[in-house]
DNA sequence: TCTAGGCGTCGAAGCGCTTCGACGACGGTC
DNA sequence: GACCGTCGTCGAAGCGCTTCGACGCCTAGA
């Protein structure tokens, strides 16, 4: 059997509250007293019982994880804040329970209740998601990766999707591109109403429309037939688009370079390329892309801090928008006269 | 408040131990009783506190699953196995807590002598695994996915990529190809003892030796560059080689394909192309491809039957494997005279 | 008719921890 | 020198559940 506070206690000849104020530092306790304690802890290999400590002290440390990985999601870039969120949560000393597909509502609904987990991050958000009506509903500690259309008493933390789109057309139009192609996902990620794709295309037009830029967009499906057309369409009859921004999944990406080097296009000389919004590395790419990096471990952090500033405490709810940065790798160029 | 089984066992008019029955099934209940008990849990939205069942039960309902995402594993195929995983515990009515990196052995540690876990999943094994050690030594309830070069005490599941191997080159051999390849993994993974490439590798070298045949091997980079080279490596300088087994990223496997129709060789007129152990769907590609699924579903569900049954009682050591089978696309032919 | 023995229910004893209140021993204050 | 506050420690009361033993009751077999 494993050691229990009790033989904790024993071993270092001291009461078992002693050993607990010890352990959660509530109350100060003598230098000679604690050494007795942590030796008889190491001696004995206490670790102390989770359920009991959950019963007693009404923290289980347990966050749950929800991220309904839906029939066309694309699973290295969530996983990648699954990941994001399991490691922004240890280093609180929380673990992570993982609440998948079919559980999303139903497992949510079940692990709060029963007390198994004392908050939960909700990712990969949609404009319309029942997870978020959940959780406000159930009124337990939480936080959102994503913004859902009412964000009426949550705390939501996302990438700026708008600034990052401006982002990227301001330095195409700074650069005197006139004519401009955004590459997206493919259709059905739009017709699902994913949020940050949609939130990404109109900031996009928008701003290229302030900008006086001609824009032509894309949702390319993944196979290379899909992204060859959707390219050649974005470049236009006459092959005018200087500037490309590509907001999708890196296999498209990669695609799509592959299909301007066989459409003889280089890139920045005969088109400027900017990889927006991507989870992956583009310094890999051939050429290496100019990026503006979506850091999961960022808004993952920030989403399992305010969680637990909810459990420990109160957290207004808010919506945190984290600024886009722009790396620079050599992909774009000023327009050529 | 949360109800407790004390406000149901008021409410039904019963006594705490009764309910405690009814729920569980430990103990016959009358009809009545139990139909009073039934209505008390629907008012009251009554849910078992985790924790109080933990303490007293001795049971979590919680498997950990370690999956230690290595800098060059390939996440989509990974977190297939960590999703199976978790549906699978789900249908046992468990929930899985998701142990990552860093956390694989510490962690591993940490939540099996809380007591915060009855069961550990392993998963992507290496030959030489810490985590095989630590499961034994930790003597916890467990299945690992995957076969480390020391199985003694443990339970073991997975694909048998050996037969595997053999299924694809005796495909071959049969269809009276002389001359086979094997596109597997980027380098680096067998470098790092990662077990089944290895496996398989050597399993289908073997193979073609007893068929007499001729054997070539090529390790891409993920690149298009990288498999570009690979493939013409394979292919020969007369371009003799008339099949080739995959067993490899579908990146890889998309390029490769990519590849031999830019190098004017038609499958399966020209080459006779296989995907092995594959966890994604072939069907697909351009064009479909015969596949020897591995199918995470299989090996994941095995292993938390396995875990929960040693969790339950005892199970003997053993390394179970799963016979491999094959789909027909149409990718393979005989070998033109 | 008497007695096993199964059924249905209850009370009580924990499971291992947190936390509240209490209490003696000090040191500082007026 | 009486008083107060702080420090360091202890005992005990739960937290909400499972499970063991006990105890009527009823039926079946002898």
């Amino acid at each position: 059997m494993a050691a229990t506070i009790n033989d904790v206690a024993r071993v270092a000849g001291v009461s078992i509250s002693t050993v607990s104020y010890a352990l959660s530092g509530k109350r100060p306790i003598g230098e000679k007293t604690r050494q007795r304690i942590e030796s008889a802890i190491l001696e004995l290999q206490y670790q102390p019982n989770a359920g009991a400590r959950a019963l007693a002290g009404r923290r289980t440390y347990i966050l749950a994880v929800t991220e309904p990985l839906r029939p066309d999601t694309y699973t290295p870039a969530h996983m990648a804040f699954v990941l994001a969120a399991a490691t922004a949560a240890r280093a609180y000393d929380y673990d992570v329970l993982l609440l998948t597909q079919d559980e999303a509502t139903g497992g949510l609904h079940r692990v709060t209740s029963s007390r198994l987990v004392d908050g939960v991050i909700v990712l990969d958000v949609l404009a319309e998601d029942e997870r978020a009506e959940l959780v406000r509903s159930l009124d337990v500690p939480a936080a959102l990766v994503g913004i859902p259309a009412d964000t009426d008493g949550l705390v939501c933390v996302d990438l700026d999707f708008e600034a990052a789109a401006r982002l990227a057309v301001d330095r195409l139009a700074d650069g005197g591109h006139r004519v401009v192609g955004l590459l997206g996902h493919p259709p059905s990620v739009y017709a699902r109403g994913s949020n940050f794709p949609l939130r990404f295309r109109e900031a996009f037009v928008a701003r290229a429309a302030e900008r006086d830029l001609e824009v032509r967009l894309g949702a390319p499906e993944r196979t290379i037939a899909g992204v060859r057309e959707a390219v050649a369409e974005i470049l236009g009859p006459d092959r005018d688009l200087t500037g490309l921004v590509m907001h999708c999944e890196d296999t498209i990406q990669m695609r799509a370079l592959d299909v301007l080097c066989e459409a003889g296009l280089r890139v920045p000389q005969d088109v400027s390329v900017i990889s927006a919004a991507s989870t992956f590395d583009t310094s890999t790419f051939t050429p290496p892309l100019d990026v503006i990096p979506l850091i999961p471990a960022e808004s993952c952090s920030r989403a399992v801090e305010l969680t637990i500033a909810q459990i420990t405490g109160t957290v207004d709810p808010r919506v945190e928008l984290i600024p886009p940065t722009y790396v620079d790798r050599g992909s774009t160029a000023p327009r050529r006269p």
